[in-house]
DNA sequence: AATTGCATGTAACAGGTTACATGATTGC
DNA sequence: GCAATCATGTAACCTGTTACATGCAATT
C-alpha cells in the first residue's frame, strides 16, 4: 500500500509521466521506498481507476503519445488521510541477522566474507542516503525544489526540516550497521585467537565498543 | 528463501514436529525472522518434497497422528550452503521512514503521534530482544540448551558468541529507533515554538545528540 | 544509420498475510 | 463435561521480483 501514497507525494508537487515519475521515484522518494518501473506502470493505472489520479494522453512526436497523470481531489484527501493513520509496522524480518545468529556452522573466513558484504552494502546505501543530505541541505534536488516552489513561504522550513530529519535517520542507521560488521569481524578475531582455551561463558565484549 | 533455512536451522538441533517447531520458532528465530504457522507447516511440505527434511508419522492417542521431521544429509548440505552463498539484500522499503519524509503535510499533533506510536513499536520489539539476551546470557532458552547439547564443547563459546552478538545488534538498532522518534518529537517542539521566525535553512539540529 | 533515451507495459512466479477450517487429546 | 492446547492445514489475496516485450523520437 505505500508504494501509491509515495507515488501522491511526488504527484501532489505537479502533474508527471509515467515515465518521468518513474525517474523522478529513483532519485528522492526511492531511496526510503524502492519500486521498479515494472511496478509503478500498473500501479498508476489502479489509482487512475480509483479516481485518485487522472491521467491525460498527451501527443509526443507525430506518432506516440505519453500519459500525464495529475491528482484528483479524492487523491489528495487520500494522502492526507493516510498520514493521520497509524502507520502498520512489518513483523521483523532480517535475513542478515537471521544469519549472524547461526554463524558458528561457517567458518571464520567464510563468517568475515559476510560481515565484510555487510559493511559494504551499508556502505553504499549511506553514500546514498548522504548524498541525499547534502542535496538536502544545499537546496539542490529537482524534486525538493519544484516542492518548495508550490509550498507556502510559512511551511518551507519544515519541509525542509522534515526531509533532512529522514535521511539523517537512515544515515544512523547505515553508521549502526557498519559499526555492527566491524564488531563482528572482531568477535571474530577473538574467537580464533581464544582458539579451544576452554569457553568464557559470559565474559566481557571482546573489544565491542558498546555501552 | 529464508523461511526454509530459519527451519532447517531448528531441525537441525534435533527431530521436531510442526507443531512443536511452529512453538520454538516464535520463541528463538521468530524474533529475527516472523513466520506464521499458516506458512511453517506447507514449507515443512515442501521441503520434504525436496528432500531436504523427512517426516515420519507417529501416532498420539488412540485416532491422532503427528508428523516429526528431521534433517537429511540434503538437507544439511543445503543449510551449510546457504551460510556460504553471499547473502541478497532487499531493496530499501521503509513505511515509517517515507512517512517521516512528508511529515510538513500533517498537524503537529498527528507528527507527534506518528513518533510517539514509533517509540511506543520499538520499545516492544526492544523488549523481545532484550529478554532474549538476557536468556542467552543465563543459559536458558529451551533451544539453545538443546542446541548446546548437541555441539562440540569446543564450538559451544561460539554459538553463545554469535546469538549474543545478534541480538546485541537488533537492541542497538531498537535504540537508535527509538532516539530518533525522540528526536523527532523534538524537531516538532522548536518548529512550532520557531513559529513564523523565519526559516534557519542549515541551522545545527534543535537538540539531536548527534556526533 | 545507429545509439541513447523516452515511453509503456505484460506474464510468471515467489513470498507473505489474513481468514477460515477442523478435529483429537489431555487435564481438570 | 469443558477448556486448553495439540495438531494440521487450505484459500484468497496482496505485494513485489524478474524477465520479457515493444516501439517511437531525438541526437550524433
Amino acid at each position: 500500500m505505500s508504494l501509491r501514497y509515495a507515488l501522491l507525494a511526488l504527484l501532489r508537487v505537479g502533474p508527471l509521466s509515467g515515465y518521468e515519475l518513474q525517474k523522478q521515484f529513483s532519485m528522492s522518494v526511492g531511496h526510503v521506498w524502492h519500486a521498479p518501473d515494472s511496478q509503478i506502470y500498473p500501479e498508476l493505472r489502479k489509482m487512475e481507476a480509483e479516481n485518485l489520479i487522472e491521467g491525460e494522453e498527451q501527443p509526443r512526436g507525430q506518432r506516440a503519445t505519453r500519459r500525464v497523470y495529475h491528482v484528483t481531489e479524492a487523491g489528495d484527501r487520500a494522502f492526507l488521510e493516510w498520514m493521520q493513520t497509524p502507520l502498520e509496522y512489518a513483523r521483523v524480518r532480517d535475513p542478515a541477522h537471521l544469519r549472524a545468529a547461526y554463524l558458528e556452522a561457517a567458518s571464520p573466513e567464510t563468517a568475515r566474507a559476510f560481515f565484510r558484504r555487510h559493511t559494504e552494502q551499508w556502505e553504499a546505501e549511506l553514500a546514498q542516503w548522504e548524498g541525499e543530505l547534502h542535496r538536502i541541505a544545499q537546496v539542490d534536488n529537482p524534486m525538493l525544489v519544484r516542492r518548495l516552489a508550490v509550498t507556502d513561504p510559512a511551511d518551507r522550513e519544515r519541509t525542509i526540516a522534515f526531509k533532512r530529519f529522514t535521511y539523517e535517520g537512515l544515515v544512523d542507521r547505515a553508521h549502526a550497521e557498519i559499526a555492527w560488521a566491524r564488531r563482528g569481524l572482531e568477535l571474530i578475531d577473538s574467537l580464533e585467537s581464544e582458539g579451544g582455551a576452554g569457553p568464557v561463558p559470559n565474559g566481557p565484549e571482546p573489544s565491542a565498543a558498546r555501552a
